[in-house]
DNA sequence: AACCGGTGATTGATTGGTCAAGCAAATATC
DNA sequence: GATATTTGCTTGACCAATCAATCACCGGTT
């Protein structure tokens, strides 16, 4: 790349550009679509189905705020709100930290561990029949690999 | 009343599980990502642009709301305020649509066209780093189709 | 010509997220 | 051991998107 990077930059080749644009879509198109199978079948939109399966998936199902933001891809504060929405629903308790009194817990209820049991085939069968079932033959691994790649943000350098 | 069908669904494997929460990372991050390249290169935010560069790439550098909404992956509503936000820094007009009074058209101006010019290169070096780059070796082609049938929703069935 | 169902676009209310400021507890420094 | 700084989380203000309601105009019917 001899020139500049700013003054003539090479234009997307026809398959980068439509890759480019596809994806585009898709990230339009599929957490509605997801969503709207879910809340159709049992009324939880996918931020909080990600919180609460986060959440189950511990040990002793409850977590730290801040780690679970990061699971969840939220900020603090979105988590906060987040949390504060399936607190009124009664599928989550917090709890004051023991080892740290700053801390607080997002524990997952027996109530909200069940929603999730209720939930979860029909997000299954979502992710499965919207966006797996179009990649078959690939080499998920791979591809998996190279999401992973463009989902680490490394910082404008 | 548990459905056979939807009472066990098979988990997903391995490489279906990271190659899910990958992509779920990569739309998460990706548009911030690219927005913050431009906005800290050119001020000019993900969705503006979109609308700038589907308005240039008309004959006429022209296009009606409801086209330019589809276009941006955008509901007409949110494609109004865009055009509004667009409009008062001067780089799209709105005229009256001659064929059909109910009509609108976004026009390109000539300040939004070199705007455009100007942002275009960190756009394009943006979508480079971040995404096309993690992808190289691939089949784009292959993949591109892939997500093209991904990003057509097909109604719950 | 007056009407009426349908369509293009805007507007109002709401939602779900961000960032920045604030508060309380923890930790480091002197 | 008092004070300064940092950290964990919440709150306030804001923003960009959505949906539902509305307005304006079109076209066909009578």
């Amino acid at each position: 790349m001899p020139n500049p990077s700013e003054s003539t930059p090479q234009p997307l080749g026809p398959d980068e550009e439509s890759l480019v644009r596809a994806l585009g879509q898709v990230m339009h198109v599929l957490p509605r679509a997801i969503d709207a199978d879910m809340v159709g079948d049992r009324q939880l939109p996918l931020t909080e189905y990600t919180a609460l399966m986060n959440l189950s998936e511990t040990p002793d199902r409850r977590m730290r705020m801040n780690e679970l933001a990061a699971l969840c891809h939220l900020s603090l504060s979105g988590m906060t709100r987040t949390i504060i929405r399936l607190e009124t629903q009664g599928l989550v308790r917090r709890e004051r930290c023991e080892e740290d009194a700053r801390g607080w817990n997002a524990v997952l209820t027996d109530e909200g561990f069940a929603r999730l049991e209720e939930s979860w085939p029909s997000h299954l069968a979502a992710v499965r029949r919207r966006f797996l079932q179009h990649f078959e033959g690939f080499d998920l691994a791979q591809l998996a690999r190279a999401f992973e790649r463009a989902g680490t943000a490394e910082s404008t350098d």
